[in-house]
RNA sequence: GCGCCUGUAGCUCAGCUGGAUAGAGCAACGGACUUCUAAUCCGUGGGCCGCAGGUUCGAAUCCUGCCAGGCGCGCCA
């Protein structure tokens, strides 16, 4: 209103003076409370053009604002500042008309009308699942639920996805180590493969496996119980590696071995069909078990996804093979040594990737390649995928595969989230999933609670790197900035309990309500809240709700402390009580976006 | 070697599609409860915004180079 009014202001005054076009006269709200409720710069970007100094241009804008009628009605004054800046201060009418308009949006207030399009997907956390979900996967999950509900929020029409990596070696290797624990609850000598999975989450599935089947594949895993052993040795010093490395340590190799997922297989369980039955039953039994306390720990934490989308779909469907013949067919893959490669190096790519192996089994990426099409298949015009850190390396290759699927650049966001350091007594833990040494996300909500996890994990950028002490966060649970942003929601709470009978939210015009510093911080800071959600929403930035509510909790509780609801004179009563409601509203919706809860007390 | 991310107060970090004297929380110190919840408020101290150039009326912000840390660079997933 008062920006549309300086605006045309300004064009009057361009086309007076003949200027091509009226320059931008951007109100900002100045950081610093001495430079005015509004400022522009606007007088300092045009000194160059219009050949007079800031000040001078400063000087006459400021008589042809206080000459608008409407301008003058919510303007109690106009100043020159520094070099040429504008300074405008608004009246009590403005703050008052702010404020009636804010009660009038009611509780959704911020909130944008849905839009169709574009069919935004959104695809994070997608984990192999075959062990606890980590701190890590946390900070995903909370910063992709906290995206969806902010761009929802802002209107897009969004579905969340979550990938399962349940295809490939390391399934495998966990099936084997499910079946190995079940071998050993019937006392037969079976261990662990040294690749496998050590956690005792596994011995609780290979439980639950033994109640549900009993000893049925007790007698089909004996062989490899017997036949380990001796093949074991053997097997260590090769380190199933191809090609013999000589020269190289031994002890180093054992380790890359060890360390190394992409290792070749390395398991010397025979091929028995027994066997190879069982194992695939483990598999898919712990696998089962494994998404399922995931769904629950997720919801849990307050992230429910739409779809569930499992890759070994994928490859029993035909998919990914219909997908490879296709780009072999329009020439965008092609055969070479044995293997089948796609032409990403034609999208930006630094060099073309195999989809088929010289084996003929195909990569991961001719998965994703699959998985992708068929997101476009079912309609999602924008794709966005939250990936660690630790396969940015991998970005270049997808966004060329969907480009070349969908014809378009830009289709495929990838948002690329930074890894979580754990500290345990100032130190750094180091974790491996396969040994069972991690700090999981569960740990994390029992040390902490969901409230304070999900704030905390979100409340960064999520391109840096963070940094989570597990003692401070158990020993200062109660100073976590949470709680002051759910104190805030609480207070209100209680006044709207207290308020006596009859108390009604209105703003009368001319009364001299909202006279205060305290309250006119607070209507101004409710007055950004729709270009926060738009910023942060647009910025995939959800840790600036995070800021703003704490910004807003902060004016809050100061108005709080200075200004009485109960009991203030009637006009003040209604009015504040107004601007309460309105912050209570405003609180709320942050917490929510962030997938906290808004306690009524505390 | 190449690519991506990061370097801001003692600590953890905002601010980065350029604006005035660079902010918050924690930690430290000193104050405020006969009134709607003191999980709060008020005050004090604390900074070559990694370094050096450049662009601009104006740079923490944009560009270049350098230094430091993290991650990545497979016919692994």
């Amino acid at each position: 209103m008062l920006a549309e009014r300086v605006q045309r202001v300004m064009a009057a005054w361009a086309a007076e003076e003949g200027w091509r076009e009226a320059p931008i006269c951007q109100l900002e709200r100045p950081a610093e409370e001495a430079h005015g409720d509004y400022a522009t710069p606007v007088c300092m970007q045009m000194a160059r053009a219009a050949r007079r100094s800031p000040r001078h241009l400063a000087e006459e804008l400021r008589l042809r604002l206080l000459a608008d009628k409407e301008v003058a009605r919510l303007v109690e004054s106009i100043e020159v500042a520094g070099p040429g800046f504008l300074n405008l201060y608004l009246n009590g009418t403005a703050y008052s008309e702010a404020m009636t308009e804010m009660l009038a949006q009611g509780e959704e207030i911020g909130r944008v009308p849905p839009r169709a399009h574009p069919r935004i997907n959104l695809e994070f956390v997608s984990v192999n699942p075959n062990g606890p979900l980590h701190v890590g996967h946390g900070r995903y999950a909370a910063y992709g639920d906290s995206l969806h509900r902010l761009l929802a929020f802002s209107g897009a029409n969004v579905t969340t996805e979550f990938y399962i990596n349940d295809f490939g070696r390391q399934m495998d290797r966990f099936g084997r180590s499910v079946a190995a624990r079940y071998a050993q609850s019937f006392d037969l000598d079976l261990p662990v493969p040294g690749d496998g999975y050590q956690g005792d989450y596994v011995n609780e599935i290979a439980a639950g496996a033994r109640a549900k089947v009993g000893d049925r594949y007790v007698a089909a895993l004996r062989p490899a119980a017997v036949e380990r052993r001796p093949a074991a040795a053997a097997g260590a010093e090769s380190g199933g590696a191809p090609s013999p490395r000589a020269g190289e340590d031994l002890a180093a190799m054992a380790e890359e071995v060890f360390e190394d997922e992409g290792a070749e297989e390395s398991s010397d369980w025979p091929q028995d069909p027994g066997v190879l039955e069982a194992v695939a039953f483990f598999k898919s039994w712990g696998c089962q078990a494994m998404l399922e306390g995931m769904r629950t720990e997720l919801a849990g934490f307050g992230v429910l996804f739409d779809c569930w989308f499992s890759e070994t779909a994928l490859h029993s469907s035909g998919r990914l093979e219909r997908v490879v013949q296709r780009l072999l067919e329009t020439g965008e893959a092609y055969r070479e040594g044995d293997a089948v490669w796609l032409r990403t190096t034609s999208r930006g790519d630094d060099k073309d990737r195999v989809l088929i192996r010289s084996n003929d089994q195909p990569t991961y990426f001719a998965a994703d390649i699959a998985y992708h099409e068929d997101k476009l298949e079912r309609g999602f015009e924008h794709l966005i995928n939250i990936w660690g850190a630790d396969h940015h390396g991998y970005v270049p290759r997808m966004n060329a595969a969907v480009e070349i699927l969908s014809g378009r650049p830009g289709t495929l966001e990838v948002i690329i989230g930074q890894l979580v350091n754990l500290l345990e007594e100032g130190a750094l833990k180091q974790m491996s999933t396969r040994r069972g040494e991690m700090v999981t996300l569960a740990e994390l909500i029992d040390a902490i609670g969901v409230d304070a996890a999900r704030f905390f994990l979100v409340s960064r950028s999520q391109d840096q790197t963070l940094d989570l002490d597990i003692d401070l966060a158990r020993r200062h649970s109660q100073e976590n900035p949470v709680y002051y942003v759910q104190y805030a929601h609480a207070r209100i709470s209680g006044i709207v309990r207290n308020v006596p009978e009859g108390t009604v939210t209105a703003i009368s015009e001319g009364s001299g309500v909202f006279a205060s510093p305290y309250e006119r911080a607070l209507i101004k800071r409710l007055e950004s809240f729709s270009s926060v959600v738009q910023d942060a929403a647009e910025r995939r930035a959800p840790h600036r709700i995070v800021a703003y509510a704490q910004e807003l909790s902060a004016d809050f509780h100061v108005f709080y402390k200075h200004c009485r609801v109960i009991g203030a004179e009637p006009d003040d009563a209604s009015a504040r009580f107004a601007l309460c409601l309105v912050v209570r509203r405003v609180v709320f919706r942050c917490l929510d976006l962030l997938g906290v809860s808004a306690p009524e007390s505390m």
